[in-house]
DNA sequence: AAGTGGTCTAGACCACTGA
DNA sequence: CAGTGGTCTAGACCACTTT
């Protein structure tokens, strides 16, 4: 099966990405489907008049992402669905825009502190000074998940006021960060009797909670957070993969 | 800063990878910090004298990991510790064996059975006879995890006496199954009498919950589990990146 | 034996950054 | 301006799988 693939050699953009993305697109699309063979390296390189190592760049993108399988002395093919790698910054799956509730966000707290175990989450000194916020948030005016954030000084002039209009990612990503990985802890446990409160929990209910210490691309510290969750609003969807350590046998 | 490699020609362990391990070892060693300058793809060439795409391919496998940061016109620099990318099949934290207690699993049921949740969740017929195991993980003799998985008929011959002598997924390798994603759901509820009583749980304790299907390279079902947690025992570590989309702008 | 992907070379030119 | 990484070429030989 020969991709149509249009190639622009005056782009900016370089060969082999266009090339991806023109793959991607085509198996997204659905002209390949999983199983089906792939175009040899050696003719779609002489096919498109771009040199093999080019080729094998924008494939290589392909497999490393789990859209295609090489197989030595056999061929490519496409992989199957369920493998494609996709990795989410927070991959909380929420019920209530399923349900198409309004979800909405009300600030109870916003004040700065200094709280050392947010600062050493962080890798900031035990006295600096952070901007806490306490929000609660709400699905059709039910209480859903009370939730704790601590952000480094370079963030403490955020105010309710952005906070009640849009995501706090969002608020953060408007003042420049860039926040690449996150290290998240999620557990259960009893709620206190203001959490039990504030979330409307009945006697024996529990709560789901998650830590998460986010920073960006240079290692700066972007946000703590000490959420905690209705059991029966929240679950939290991960997608892992085998390990493939750098340097490492394919 | 000129890493010492030494490669060797004759290996049958590609250029590419045995730089690219020496230079991992370099940095994990201590021997380059986070930030210090790392030595040009060019000079890196001569000196080792193999091709600049040879040396790119090692330093684009560190830069993918998240060791170095390349920039473009400025350099490539080791990257901060906190980004460095590690995803874990299981990011089970488990404190059993921080604290150095005797992890212990005892098999309460091993059958074949039918079951519609499973067998959708690993993309089987609905009336597929899967291998249903029950087991009870236990810390000191005192029960931390209950454990329900399902298999599909592949592995229908599992005896009781494997599962005791190692773990799941050990005994799943020596019969050559290689997982290499797992689609996880984890959320938290009130716990049934049965799994109270069996987990010694108090009244009110709440159960941190885990589903996960696993599937190897070709997308074929390895397992199906449904597992139930006591919360003071467990809690899962995940790190999440950044989506990088393939045929994505860097 | 034929065909595939895996590795490697020895260059070239370009784009970007900082002095 | 010099130095860096980013892209690309046109080959070559090898390792592996299937026929």
């Amino acid at each position: 099966m020969q991709i149509p693939v249009v190639l622009d050699r005056s782009s900016t953009v370089p060969l082999y990405q266009q090339l991806a993305e023109q793959l991607v697109a085509a198996i997204e699309d659905g002209l390949l489907k999983p199983g089906d063979p792939f175009e040899n390296e050696v003719d779609m390189a002489r096919r498109l008049d771009v040199s093999r190592p080019t080729v094998r760049q924008a494939i290589a993108d392909l497999v490393r992402h789990g859209l295609l399988v090489r197989r030595r002395g056999v061929g490519t093919t496409v992989a199957s669905a369920v493998i494609h790698r996709r990795d989410e910054l927070t991959s909380l799956h929420d019920d209530m825009l399923r349900r198409g509730q309004q979800p909405q966000t009300r600030v109870l707290a916003l004040r700065k502190e200094t709280n050392p175990v947010a600062a050493r989450a962080l890798g900031l000194p035990i006295e600096t000074t952070m901007l806490f916020v306490e929000r609660l948030r709400m699905a059709d005016q039910v209480p859903t998940a009370l939730m704790h954030n601590w952000l480094p000084p370079r963030y403490d002039d955020l105010t309710a006021e952005e906070l009640d209009a849009s995501s706090l990612y969002a608020v953060l990503r408007d003042r420049g960060a860039h926040p690449v990985v996150a290290h998240q802890t999620i557990g259960a446990r009893r709620p206190t009797a203001a959490e039990r409160r504030l979330l409307g929990l009945a006697a024996g209910d529990p709560l789901l909670t998650m830590s998460r210490r986010a920073f960006d691309a240079e290692g700066a510290p972007v946000e703590f957070g000490d959420h905690c969750y209705r059991y029966d609003q929240y679950a939290f969807d991960v997608t892992v993969h085998e390990p493939d350590r750098p340097g490492g046998r394919a």
